[in-house]
DNA sequence: CACTTGACCTGTCCGC
DNA sequence: TGCGGACAGGTCAAGT
């Protein structure tokens, strides 16, 4: 057993981390076999699996908002969507890290209910998609395809990449300008990778109550704003994105961010800025944590001229 | 076109 | 103890 990747709500820094520890595992494996108990988990054909997966080499492992690219030899891809509840899991029988090491234990567990597709690799390892809920789907596409796909057409620019300029952000945000600032920033077409852990925490960075509409947010909250996605994703990239509390990375570490948050799943305790308490709220349908003192609701004046 | 709501799923938790 | 219902959240389809 060498890797246990997981996440419970797969976002930016969860997904990075993940492909991270694919890249440095998947590289240069060849596919030698696939069981799919699920269509809409992994709904390609026979033939296409036998013609384009089995046998092909792993070139490349990409990421582009919450998807993961897995690239092969053959110019197809296996591209993945973990959705909420998703885990890739590789499983090898070398033991990379000796006794004792935390993943040890679990050895034999895998395959379990949930998992949907288990990939193997022609020296025995391992990928196991596994999926709770079964929102999410690997598919296999010829790689001249993906850019046709409707996400990838409307899907907005990386955060943590120089195409996420400012004037992009606020032209993109300006589509949006009734619809809170909160359902803004989970809209992909906006900007790729940010979910509610992430919304939540940057809109406190910025002191931006999550129901303000976006046309009501000053340009210099938007700035800020601009600046607190990149910092709230970097900052939990380096803790290994945010994990659920059983599950460790490929080097024994938990994806440790929720315990640094500043307001996500906080509420009833301090913000750490003000100590006052922090609420949750419904917010475009989602759970929303935010202070009601750092994050008070503001309306733009009329300029008078 | 902009915006909101419901559907997709299953496991967990809470109140009765 | 069992049971119903709310909730968890990413994305798309369908509704206003």
């Amino acid at each position: 057993m060498s890797g246990w990747y997981n996440s419970s709500m797969p976002e930016l820094p969860e997904v990075e981390t993940i492909r991270r520890g694919l890249e440095s595992h998947l590289i240069g494996r060849k596919f030698a076999g696939i069981k799919s108990d699920n269509p809409k988990s992994f709904p390609n054909d026979e033939k296409l699996v036998g013609e384009y997966l089995i046998g092909a080499t792993v070139q490349s492992v990409n990421r582009r908002a919450k998807i993961l690219i897995i690239g092969l030899d053959n110019g197809y891809s296996l591209l993945a969507h973990l959705k909420m509840t998703g885990q890739l899991v590789f499983v090898s029988l070398k033991k990379r890290f000796g006794g004792g090491h935390p993943t040890d234990s679990l050895i034999g567990k895998l395959p379990d209910r949930s998992t949907r597709v288990t990939f193997e690799f022609g020296d025995a390892s391992k990928l196991y998609f596994n999926d709770q809920r079964k929102f999410g789907w690997i598919r296999l596409i010829k790689n001249q395809d993906i850019p046709k796909l409707e996400f990838f057409q409307k899907v907005g620019p990386e955060p943590l990449e120089a195409d996420f300029d400012f004037t992009t952000f606020k032209k993109h945000l300006s589509r949006r300008a009734n619809t809170s600032i909160k359902a803004a920033i989970l809209d992909q077409s906006v900007v790729a990778g940010v979910g509610n852990i992430y919304a939540d925490e940057s809109l406190h960075i910025a002191r931006i109550h999550p129901a303000t509409l976006v046309k009501d947010v000053s340009a210099m909250k938007l700035k800020r704003l601009h600046e607190a996605i990149q910092q709230s994703l970097t900052l939990s990239l380096t803790y290994g994105g945010s994990t659920d509390r059983n599950y460790v990375d490929v080097e024994g570490k938990r994806g440790n961010y929720l315990k640094f948050a500043r307001v996500f799943r906080r509420q009833g305790l301090s913000c750490p800025d003000c100590g006052t308490i922090i609420k949750k709220i419904k917010v475009a349908g989602r759970g929303t944590h935010y202070c009601p003192r750092c994050q008070r609701q503001t309306k733009k004046r009329d300029k008078i001229t």
